[in-house]
RNA sequence: GGUGCCGUGGCCGAGUGGCUAGGCAGUGGUCUGCAACACCAUCUACAGCGGUUCGAAUCCGCUCGGCACCUCCA
């Protein structure tokens, strides 16, 4: 019988709402219910949007990896998210919808297929469920005759508000953001007297669809959508329940979009909709956050192209991967080209280890210098701590100062500590942390190449045995003007593109 | 204006009271026909000022600089 890691591990989660980092318990023992907002599908996703993504995607594969079942809830918004204002604002699909003249579903299906294939280069794991705003209507508006019902919301003119004022005497709206209703009502930049709402702070439950409006649902209230923090609230409660374990996002969505999650859960259900909160940090650009509105991105795709100016050549997704990885999720992380290429040097170093584990026989006993078994300890001991890959990565590293010293015969392992350190590597690597070896590509055509280039090694080698280093060194140089690099090593040439 | 976060060596980026983070770059070596690659070794640090302490990058205060949220945002 093996025992879940788990129940071996103390994993850390620092939980936003209390601002410390806390022991992880379940609310099912082995099970974990993990919601993530999801993206907005009008647009093209950028990096920044990705980091986000990828940090949850470390979270469910760590999580997975000590044993949990964990149920994955990702939303895809396709309607309710509005452009600006609550009350003046127009829906963003619906606004691009317009602007291309096309129906709403067809921007949706594009930025969401465009989504999905992103991160399938990133290598993050689908998630168990991506329910979308459109596909639960119904439930929302069960969920806000609830509201109504429990008495914290209002209907003026076909639009239903929150009625946060009212939310706040008998619980306290704020909690998450660390604000309070007081400040925010006396900081209020909003104009009394100019909106439908009591109050500047209440905010949409179901918006009146005005005629021109093409995005339109009928509603006890009259023809109309859902608002966006509503639609996280009714997801979250179907798939995962009242109260679930863990509610992830950016940490621009902790205000107000989180903070009205709780207010609905609470104000619906009467209890706290989840018992952690976790907030993944932004990727600047220029030391700015990398934004839409303010056009400081950088599109995935760029970067696999190398097709922007500020880039010196294109980079693999994993890389790119490796490189967010080492930074902890909650930092704010800068992205930079001369950033990138160091990362990239040093993903390239890590896979050269696991690759020569095919060349090191193991011996008797391990070497003082290593010892394997506390190593392996200090690789769960960084991701028990609130998931810290960057603290991971580097004791990875020290597993490939050893692994090269064992492959120059400086080091030696036993049996036992040599299959230890391989499987914690290759699960750390690359199911834990998700990275790929960039030359598995395996297709006909690669192999067509390599033949080709094993042949022009074997060419260079006897020119260099006559002693020919013109015609050596142009093979060589030729190869490497094409992005082929041969590598002269002790037992003959290899070489990488 | 309100609230919160941050400032670490040439670059990126961990660390929150005493123990080398790590990667990249640099330097020195090994290897090589030369080189590149690779590997080994290794230097440079905690924004400034003051305080608490036996001891502070780490705690407290002030100053300077930057960022985020308060409006759509991952």
């Amino acid at each position: 019988m093996s025992t879940a890691l788990y129940e071996q591990q103390e994993l850390k989660i620092y939980n936003s709402i209390s601002g410390n980092k806390e022991i992880f318990t379940s609310i099912t023992p082995g099970r974990i219910g993990l919601y993530v907002c999801g993206p907005t599908v009008y647009s093209d996703v950028h990096l920044g949007n990705c980091r986000t993504f990828i940090s949850f995607d470390l979270i469910f594969r760590y999580l997975k990896h000590l044993g949990y079942k964990v149920r994955y809830v990702r939303n895809i918004t396709d309607a309710g998210h509005l452009e600006n204002d609550a009350d003046a604002g127009e829906d963003k699909i619906s606004k691009k919808a317009r602007l291309e003249q096309v129906e709403p579903m067809e921007v949706v299906q594009r930025y969401t297929v465009g989504f999905h294939n992103i991160l399938k280069q990133f290598n993050n794991l689908p998630p168990s469920i991506e329910p979308t705003a459109t596909g639960h209507i119904i439930e929302q508006i069960e969920i806000i005759k609830t509201i109504i019902k429990n008495g914290f919301a209002y209907e003026v003119n076909g639009s239903v508000y929150f009625d946060v004022v009212k939310f706040n005497e008998t619980n306290d709206y704020g909690k998450l953001s660390g604000r309070n209703l007081e400040d925010m009502i006396n900081n209020s930049r909003e104009l009394a007297g100019q909106s439908e709402k009591r109050n500047p702070q209440d905010f949409a439950l179901w918006k009146k669809a005005e005629p021109v409006h093409i995005m339109r649902w009928p509603s006890p209230w009259g023809d109309g959508f859902p608002g966006w923090h509503l639609e996280c609230t009714v997801m979250s409660t179907k798939y995962l329940g009242e109260t679930f374990d863990i509610h992830g996002g950016g940490m621009d969505l902790k205000f107000p979009h989180h903070e009205c999650e709780i207010a609905q859960g609470e104000a619906a259900c009467g209890k706290t909709p989840v018992n952690y909160w976790m907030h993944a940090n932004m990727l600047t650009l220029n030391s700015k956050k990398m934004s839409k509105s303010t056009g400081n991105t950088l599109l995935p795709q760029e970067i696999f192209n190398g097709d922007n100016d500020i880039l010196a050549k294109s980079f693999k997704p994993t890389v790119v991967r490796f490189f967010m990885l080492q930074a902890h999720y909650r930092s704010i992380m800068d992205f930079s080209n001369d950033a990138l290429e160091a990362s990239e040097k040093g993903f390239n170093k890590l896979m050269e280890a696991i690759k020569s584990f095919e060349t090191i026989t193991p011996a008797k006993a391990t070497s003082e210098e290593f010892d394997t078994t506390a190593w392996k300890q200090r690789c769960y001991d960084a991701m028990n701590d609130d998931f810290n890959s960057p603290i991971l990565i580097s004791h990875l590293f020290e597993a490939v100062k050893f692994i090269n010293n064992l492959k120059e015969n400086k080091a030696k392992v036993s049996t036992d500590d040599f299959n230890i350190l391989k499987n914690t590597l290759t699960v750390f690597v690359f199911e834990v942390l998700g990275l790929q070896a960039t030359d598995e590509a395996g297709n006909d055509l690669s192999e067509k190449l390599d033949g080709a280039i094993e042949l022009l090694i074997e060419m260079r080698k006897e020119a260099r045995a006559n002693k020919n280093f013109a015609l050596s060194d142009q093979i060589r140089d030729t190869l490497a003007e094409k992005g082929i690099q041969l590598k002269d090593g002790r037992e003959g040439t290899t070489f990488s593109y």
